[in-house]
DNA sequence: AACCAGACAACAATCATTGTTGATTGGGGT
DNA sequence: ACCCCAATCAACAATGATTGTTGTCTGGTT
C-alpha cells in the first residue's frame, strides 16, 4: 500500500471524495500490522471516529483492492485479510496464535517443472505455510498475542 | 481415499455402523472426480438414495476427514472441497471453469531457503495455483465443463 | 429380538459479507 | 458562499455454506 497521502490523491484522480472516513481507514492501514480483517480495521478506526460503520469500512476496503492498492487474502482463517504489502510474497499462518507472517518470495524457490506438461497454464502461485510464528516458537506457548 | 470396502471395515473397527447412506457416500467419493463439494456428493448419492439428507452427507464427510480418509480443502471457491487423493500434492484452480486440477508434489520444487531465519517453523506447505485447466486451455473458452 | 447409533424432517443459528432504503451530511467544483 | 451528488449513516434483511437442535423413527449389530 502507498502512503495515505498518495491514496488520497489517487481517490481524487478517480473522482472519489476524500472523506474523513476514508482518510481514517488509509491511516489505520498504514499504521496497522498488515493483515487485518475488516473488523479489526473498523475497531482501529472507531477509536478516533466512533461513528464509522462497519459497512463503510467494507466498502472502502473493497475500493482499495479494486484500485490495486490493497490485496485481499483468503487464508482460510474465517475472515478475509487485507494486506498492505504489494510486493509479491507468501504467508505463514501460525497454528498457535493465528498471526500471519510474510514470507518473502525470494526465500521460496518455486520451480514448477513439468507443470505445463499437464496442459495447464499458471497465472498466479500462492503459497500458504502453516506452523508456528517466531513469538510462539520462542516464548512459552498459549500466550495470547495478536490474533 | 481407500476403497469403499476398506472404509466400511474402518468404520466397523471404530464402532461406527455401516449404513446404506455411508456406503453410498463411500462409493460416490470413490467414483467421483476427486474434489467434490458436499452439495455435489449429496446430488450424486441422491440419484440412488433419494431420501438422504444433506446434513447426513456433511456428517459422513466430516467423519471421513477426522479419520484421515479424506482431505478437506479450502481453495477459496466458496465451498469446501473433499479430496480423495491422500498423496501429498498441490492444486490449480481454473479461472475459467472452476475445475480443480491435481499438481503432483514432485513437479514443484519447493525450496524454503532461509525461512527458518525468520524464526518460524513450518509444518505444512500448501500451494494453490490459478490459471487455466487443459480443457479451457485447448478448446475454445466458455464451454461449461465441470464446475 | 432388542438396544441404541444413526438418519430423518424441519427447523433455527452461525458468521462474514453484501444488499436495501431512505434520510442526512459534507467534499469539491463552480 | 452555494449547490449537487457522492458518501455515509442507521437499521435492517439477505446471502450461502455449514453446524446445531429436537424429537421421532429405523435399521445394523450383537
Ligand atoms: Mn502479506
Ligand atoms: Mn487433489
Ligand atoms: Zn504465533
Ligand atoms: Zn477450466
Amino acid at each position: 500500500m502507498r502512503s495515505p497521502e498518495a491514496l488520497a490523491q489517487r481517490f481524487r484522480e478517480t473522482d472519489r471524495k476524500v472523506t474523513p472516513q476514508r482518510i481514517a481507514v488509509f491511516e489505520a492501514l498504514d499504521k496497522g500490522a498488515g493483515h487485518s480483517t475488516a473488523e479489526q480495521v473498523h475497531s482501529s478506526v472507531a477509536e478516533n471516529l466512533p461513528t464509522i460503520s462497519l459497512k463503510t469500512v467494507y466498502e472502502i476496503l473493497r475500493e482499495l483492492s479494486e484500485l490495486g492498492e490493497l490485496v485481499m487474502l483468503d487464508l482460510g482463517t474465517g475472515a478475509v485479510r487485507y494486506d498492505h504489502n504489494l510486493v509479491l510474497h507468501h504467508h505463514l499462518v501460525c497454528n498457535e496464535c493465528g498471526a500471519v507472517v510474510d514470507i518473502p518470495a525470494h526465500l521460496t524457490d518455486l520451480q514448477l517443472d513439468g507443470v505445463q506438461d499437464l496442459g495447464v497454464s499458471v497465472s498466479t502461485a500462492e503459497l500458504v505455510l502453516r506452523g508456528s510464528c517466531s513469538r510462539c516458537n520462542t516464548q512459552d506457548p498459549k500466550q495470547p498475542s495478536n490474533k
